[in-house]
RNA sequence: GCGAGGGUAGCCAAGCGGCCAACGGCGGCGGACUCAAGAUCCGCUCUCGUAGGAGUUCGUGGGUUCGAUUCCCUCCCCUCGCACCA
């Protein structure tokens, strides 16, 4: 047999023309809950790489598993078309974003075709033409209308190298790097656009929960990233500054409050620092919120405890941050590392209030208080030094001191920011404002909108800023002269909603047609990297929760599966540009093929996990291609004219075994193992036909099963097999396979016949056989399966006594006994087998493998064939083996 | 530090209460085919064993159970995410 392989490129050009022509993966406007399968859009970089390919194929292969399962199925594709890249390139190549980008579009659509991904072009999305980006207009006048858009002042993280703020999400690791270039983020301040994210916090949050088709990983890294904390807010009065209040989890600790601290930029530190230069110094030069050092100044002021009545003093404290709570905080130095940091520095007083519970506490006792001198203590615990409290448990005093306390109130504190979406770029959708002198920042009206992008200005800083013309306009309210906003949107504004845009990509009155989404959405399959588990997913969830409250859209949740592919590595390591370490598609598909590609990419692992690239797996994969493709050919070009025989039955059942478990792995997304029993069942087929002349219907119905099992991964091979074997239609749109038997049963008997073979191998081995003359298999007498039976189902102590009182198995005398004692051993781990005729059938028609194998006669019989001797080693799925030599 | 996910035979990797000495792949060994090689096919690959047997294994140490790779606890190690968060 050689390894000759195909001519991929002549059949692959083929299908694709061919499909094209039929239109097949056209999804019409008129279809009913079509399964929606997708894949997050690429980036228009230009190329597509092995991350997008291994993307791609597998939403392409579950569409078209669906699609012959009988689903309608919308699987569209899009481009994210707006970024910084974008405009760089332009520079680099002195044209404009706008052509740069279309030309990859073009190429990109290109290698996606050439791959061979079904989609339904008729419905692509390209964010950065003006008839989507209008909809990010209209989707921002939308939710300011709702009161979600905010405008302020704030500090923001600045690249410097890309010239424009980005988000908290985009800011990377300790070092605070720009997630696009690796350049150090600074700080400015700036007036700002937000999307009001943290009004959903706790609907975000809670309704993780019910996503049941998401990775956990990705569930919990949301949950983190709201981060939501109960606790209690109260207020601690400041001489001359009246009350500030305070948010902390610990209220139980608040009689070990040797401090109060406010944020450096607190509106009483920036008030202090007025008057006072040593608070000036150091809020404006030696406050550093990124040092790991405590650092702060007394401000000599005292805060009222509101427990205790106690004053302490009033520090500035850079580890306060203005952000978190309300940007000031009581300090328990007993209780709270930093705050013991802090306090050791400035030789404050550290006080313990907690005590760890006791082993043997009774729940009321006040134990000895614990020295925290050294380091603080800080678990719950109980009470200690709290007057009545002392003698509580951490959880009671919270409780019982948040309700004493006159100004204290159960608050909840997030870790999830206001979303900035202003960016100081040119590729962007434009925030469709004017500023006004005398109205202010005015939301430009639907009418006027799109808002769109002038023409591209070569300049260094904002192309918008210099767009001078662009920029003046008029004030929609009044009239009078007025400028344009010159900030575009955070590009993850367009990814937030373009499912929806899928749905209707051309509507001209809306984002999309609210009846059809109703009906279409939520996607049922996601599939993409694990780097959009926060941002992305995060904001999607976020829009379609808004869209639900404000435009009807009656689904609250984007995504009902979601699937988080691994990568593509090589030795080991993520491919990459700067590492030189890069496979390109491109090269594979000239070489080997699409079909070769994919179908490497989806038997090598389960979607989820990262994989080696291996070029010898690629080759073998299109070795197996070539193989098949062989084997149809030869036997299209001669039919065989085999009985329907034994070896028949058993291929016959192995082709539904296969079917079975391929069809169940395809609902899991689990390729990799569908692909591995359809290869199986190449093999065996192959076997068949070495061994004898095979019958020609069960051997077709095994290559036409293995066609249409292999298709959704290696479509175009698919085809072309199916033609040869003179199916009429595309394998696309074709039925898919369907066994005749339960997965029970092809478990069972693959069980017993492969335990069988191992049998034979083991006694020939041990006993030293050289050459055996005759094989005997013997199938257990009936009345062991009736007594296994009985075993499993009984619960009566005495199993001999149960089973002897039937009298067909009483008959059988002592062999009773003895096989009762062996069953009464194993009695918990009894399981049914198949019956004693289905297990002759199965034997029977997998004897053919033993003969191959050992090269001598094998004869399946029944228990009523031979000698009562022969018997007592055959039990239900374990027949008795008789070897001649 | 907090949270999540992991640690399985030479390697990669399934299994997640009994059919588990543990799917599958790679590597290695033997055989068939071949002039030969490659490809393909058939076995073997923890230890011992002249009739299908026995023994010791699934990070560590305990526990639950008639029975644990599978459940619970301790500890060690790895990967990922978050982190001066009050």
């Amino acid at each position: 047999m050689s390894d000759a392989g195909y001519d991929h490129a002549t059949v692959e050009r083929r299908w694709q023309a061919a499909w094209d022509d039929a239109d097949v993966y056209r999804t019409p406007d008129d279809v009913d809950e079509p399964t929606y399968v997708l894949g997050m859009y690429p980036y228009p970089s230009g190329k597509l790489h092995m991350g997008h390919v291994r993307n791609y194929t597998i939403t392409d292969a579950y569409a078209r598993y669906r699609r012959m399962r009988g689903d309608d199925v919308l699987h569209p594709m899009g481009w994210d078309a707006f970024g910084l890249p974008a405009e760089n390139a332009a520079k680099d190549r002195d044209t404009n974003p706008r052509d740069w980008t279309f030309d990859c579009i073009e190429t990109m659509r290109d290698q996606m075709d050439a791959m061979g991904f079904g989609y339904d072009w008729e419905r692509e999305v390209t964010t950065c033409t003006p008839e989507y980006y209008r909809w990010n207009q209209w989707l921002f006048s939308r939710f300011h209308d709702e009161g979600l858009v905010e405008r302020r002042d704030a500090d923001v993280n600045w690249c410097p190298e890309c010239e424009t703020v980005l988000a908290d999400e985009q800011v990377e690791g300790e070092a605070e790097l720009c997630w696009r270039c690796d350049t150090p983020v600074e700080q400015r301040e700036l007036e700002q656009w937000f999307l009001k994210i943290t009004e959903y916090a706790d609907e975000l949050l809670e309704a993780i929960d019910d996503l049941e088709g998401w990775p956990n990983s990705v569930r919990q890294m949301q949950r983190n990233w709201i981060g939501r904390q109960y606790g209690t807010e109260l207020e601690f009065a400041v001489e001359g500054h009246g009350s500030v209040r305070a948010f902390t989890t610990r209220v139980d600790t608040i009689f070990g409050a040797t401090f109060f601290a406010l944020a450096p930029d607190h509106p009483i530190s920036e008030k202090l620092a007025e008057e006072d230069d040593e608070i000036r110094r150091f809020v404006e030069h030696e406050a550093d919120p990124d040092g790991d050092e405590p650092n702060g100044v007394a401000t000599g002021l005292t805060a009222t405890n509101p427990v205790t009545g106690d004053e302490i003093p009033v520090y500035v404290a850079d580890f306060v941050l203005s952000d978190v709570g309300t940007g000031a905080l009581m300090a328990v130095p007993g209780h709270d590392e930093r705050d013991h940091a802090f306090a050791t520095k400035h030789d404050l007083d550290i006080v313990p209030v907690i005590a760890p519970e006791p082993g043997d506490w009774d729940g009321e006792t006040i134990p000895d208080a614990p020295d925290v001198s050294e380091e603080a203590f800080t678990d719950d615990g109980v009470l200690v030094n709290s007057e009545e409290y002392s003698g509580l448990d951490s959880e009671t005093a919270r409780e019982r001191l948040t309700e004493d306390v006159e100004s204290a109130e159960h608050a909840a504190q997030y870790q999830l920011r206001d979303w900035g979406i202003s960016r100081q770029r040119y590729w962007g959708t434009p925030i469709p404002v004017v500023h006004c002198d005398d109205c202010g920042p005015v939301v430009v009206p639907e009418e006027e909108l799109p808002v769109e992008l002038p023409a591209f200005i070569n300049t260094t800083g904002n192309p918008l800023d210099a767009a001078e013309e662009w920029k003046r306009t008029s004030c929609p309210e009044c009239g009078a002269t007025a400028t344009r906003e010159t900030d575009t949107m955070d590009t993850f504004v367009d990814s937030s909603w373009y499912f929806l845009r899928y749905v209707s990509p051309a509507l001209e009155e809306a984002p999309f047609d609210v009846d059809r989404a109703n009906d279409w959405m939520p996607v049922d399959q996601y599939v993409g990297g694990i780097e959009h588990a926060v941002m992305h997913l995060l904001y999607s969830r976020f829009f379609t929760k808004v869209l639900a409250d404000h435009e009807g859209l009656e689904h609250r949740e984007p995504f009902t599966n979601l699937l988080a592919q691994g990568m593509v590595q090589l030795e080991g390591e993520k491919m990459s540009k700067s590492k030189g370490n890069v496979v390109s598609p491109q090269r594979i598909v000239e070489e080997y093929g699409a079909d070769t590609a994919r179908l490497f990419m989806m038997q090598a692992a389960q979607p989820e996990r990262d994989f080696d690239w291996s070029e010898e797996g690629v080759r073998s994969t299109y070795a197996f291609l070539g193989r098949l493709k062989e084997l149809v050919d030869d036997f299209v070009r001669d039919e065989p004219a085999g009985e329907n025989d034994a070896v028949a039955a058993y291929v016959d059942a192995e082709i539904d075994a296969t079917i079975d478990i391929a069809t169940a792995e395809y609902d899991d997304l689990t390729f990799n193992t569908a692909l591995r029993e359809t290869q199986d069942l190449v093999r065996t087929l192959r076997q068949y036909a070495d061994y004898a002349e095979p019958h020609a219907e069960t051997f077709e119905r095994g290559l036409w099963a293995v066609v249409r099992l292999l298709s959704p991964v290696a479509p175009h091979v698919a085809e072309e097999l199916a033609d040869a074997l003179g199916y009429d239609g595309f394998v696309v749109d074709a039925d898919w396979p369907e066994a005749k038997i339960d997965r029970d049963a092809v478990e069972k008997r693959r069980k017993l016949v492969e335990n069988t073979r191992e049998d034979v191998r083991q006694i020939v081995d041990v006993a030293g056989i050289d050459d055996p003359q005759d094989i005997d298999v013997v199938v257990a007498p009936e009345w062991k399966y009736d007594a296994l039976e009985i075993a499993i189902e009984s619960d009566a102590d005495n199993l001999i006594g149960e089973l002897m009182q039937e009298s067909h198995i009483r008959e059988q005398g002592d062999a009773a006994a003895s096989y009762g004692q062996d069953l009464q051993a194993e009695r918990e781990a009894l399981s049914m087998t198949l019956g004693p005729g289905e297990e002759h059938a199965a034997l029977e028609s997998a004897a053919w493998l033993i003969e191959r194998e050992f090269d001598a006669p094998v004869s399946v019989v029944r228990a009523d064939e031979v000698d009562e001797s022969v018997l007592k080693n055959a039990e239900p799925g374990r027949p008795a083996i008789e070897i001649e030599d």
